[in-house]
RNA sequence: CGGGGUGUGGCGCAGUUUGGUAGCGCGUCCGCUUUGGGAGCGGAAGGCCGUCGGUUCGAAUCCGGUCACCCCGACCA
């Protein structure tokens, strides 16, 4: 008799997958506090090398980092009209310190506008000082009504950009770099997710924006999860904080702002969209391990040879672990390997000695074949290469055979059921997405007839990405 | 907040209808044999049954309160 799958399959209850996988690759446990997730070190590893790769961008973005503090005097929140009345559902507030009761309620961030904005309003005097781009690396704090393991949870970790620009055109183009070059190249080229950048509606727009762009991934059961934002602010938070400079002249202007997230969001965006029944795939960029030597047996030839082989592969600028812990059997090891999506895995035991071979085992394409042990440092990273373009093709093949092109609402519902409905941003318009939204189905975004970033909503031929979301 | 559900060794569950002092699988520990796909056999440890109160000779089980969590909706990186 077969064994029971090792993790619940994808077709039978994706939800349930879900959670199997992230308990079973050991990547998080739920907080004692609801809503929350204690990230485990295989997880916080995905987390560190997302950040890698994002903080190299965003520096070469031009942005330098820096911390401000997580407590908000509650008074912040309450003066941007719009951004309260869209966060005050979901605060943390701290009532008390100390042993009595504040005088100030005291909010903890759910995100940093108002108090960068406090302190940009000083920062910023003469247009000398613009722009001013600074990001931070940060937890922050909403009291989610549903939450879900690195989806949607009370606290979670992030990056937010806050910049302030002399002119419109200026933040405007600010924003929309960080949207391409920083997030969409990061998806695409990191974590091979073939996201689709758009602008979002003015019915999803963050609270306080007068623009939001979005990407916004498929997973694997054809929902849709927005897994980054960039958004121009105007000069709503400038008005609000008085955040004002100089021109050449006398006369004062006030600035005009961006900001720009991602989160740990993109943990479960990752698995979603690459994970199968076996586990996790990770691709082979992002890996903090992208090969595993494996000793089949505790002989002593063939423990020399894994870690001869692993000294050579690491030379060779492969991200690798050697795995001699020959106390566990074998078939464990290899499906631990396999359920956190190690891209490569490398097995050696006696016979191979014999033929101066390795079985080669790809988590990706899946599969496993014999190759020459001295040529693996030449032959792995054209592989993980082919690897990390497989996932990325496998993420657009399904995106694009899970959309359709729809004509009007029943269709549109009947698309989201499995995948996404593409339908004229003119014909729908905001009473059609009202509608949509009462079925659970909600604009993702809008894009250009030629798949750009439209300039405004309402440009000709522009198309509205409907589906059910995370 | 509306609707549904669940709290029993580390994890997953049975036992509750018909009160009699707690059991199974996985995991853990020890020993031997194993290691080419989730090991086998033998032995062992581990639970005042979410919590407070009531009924009873006796409560995981019946009654009442309370807390927590999960699932489905509205909100969101």
């Amino acid at each position: 008799m077969a064994k029971a799958p090792v993790l619940t399959p994808q077709a039978d209850d994706f939800p349930r997958w879900y959670q199997d996988l992230i308990n079973k690759a050991e990547l998080a446990d739920n907080g004692p506090v609801r809503g929350t997730m204690v990230i485990r070190p295989y997880g916080y590893g995905l987390w560190e090398r997302m950040q890698q790769e994002m903080d190299a961008r965003i520096k070469k973005a031009g942005a330098q980092n820096a911390y401000f503090p997580m407590f908000i005097p509650q008074s912040y929140l309450t003066k941007e009209a719009e951004h309260v009345e869209g966060f005050a559902p979901e605060l943390a507030v701290v009532t008390h310190g100390g042993g009595k009761e504040l005088d100030e309620p005291i909010v903890v961030r759910p995100t940093s506008e108002t108090i960068i904005n406090e302190y940009f309003s000083k920062w910023v005097q003469s247009h000398r000082d613009l722009p001013l781009l600074i990001n931070q690396w940060a937890n922050v704090v909403r009291w989610e009504l549903r939450p879900r393991v690195f989806l949607r949870t009370t606290e979670f970790l992030w990056q937010e950009g806050h910049t302030a620009h002399a002119t419109y055109e200026d933040a405007h183009a600010y924003a929309s770099m960080i949207h391409t070059d920083v997030y969409g190249d990061f998806m695409t080229n990191v974590l091979g997710i073939d996201v689709v950048l758009g602008r979002k509606t003015a019915k999803e727009r963050f609270a306080g924006a007068i623009n939001t762009l979005t990407l916004e991934g498929m997973m694997g059961d054809g929902k849709a999860l927005q897994m980054g934002t960039s958004h121009e602010l105007g000069q709503n938070f400038a008005k609000a904080f008085n955040t004002t400079y100089q021109l050449q002249g006398a006369e004062r202007e006030y600035v005009w702002q961006t900001s720009w997230g991602v989160s740990t969001r993109m943990v479960g965006g990752l698995i979603m969209s690459h994970g199968d029944d076996n586990g996790l795939r990770v691709p082979p960029r992002l890996a903090a391990v992208q090969a595993v030597v494996l000793a089949i047996k505790g002989d002593d030839a063939v423990l020399a040879k894994v870690r001869e082989i692993g000294a050579q592969l690491e030379a060779a600028g492969i991200r690798v672990v050697v795995d001699d812990r020959t106390d566990t059997p074998f078939g464990r090891r290899a499906v631990d390997w396999e359920l956190k999506g190690v891209p490569l895995r490398i097995e050696v035991g006696p016979r191979d000695l014999e033929n101066g071979t390795a079985m080669l085992a790809r988590r990706i394409p899946g599969g496993k074949e014999p190759v020459s042990i001295d040529g693996l440092a030449a032959l792995l990273p054209g592989i993980l290469d082919e690897d990390q373009a497989l996932l990325l093709r496998q993420s657009r093949e399904r995106r694009e055979a899970r959309t359709v092109e729809v004509k009007n609402l029943d269709e549109a519902v009947e698309a989201a059921a499995t995948g996404w409905g593409r339908i004229s941003w003119a014909e729908l318009g905001a009473e059609g997405e009202a509608k949509l939204a009462e079925q659970g189905v909600s604009v993702r975004c809008i894009v250009a007839a030629d798949g750009s970033v439209p300039a405004t909503d309402d440009q000709e031929g522009n198309v509205a990405i409907v589906a059910r979301a995370y």
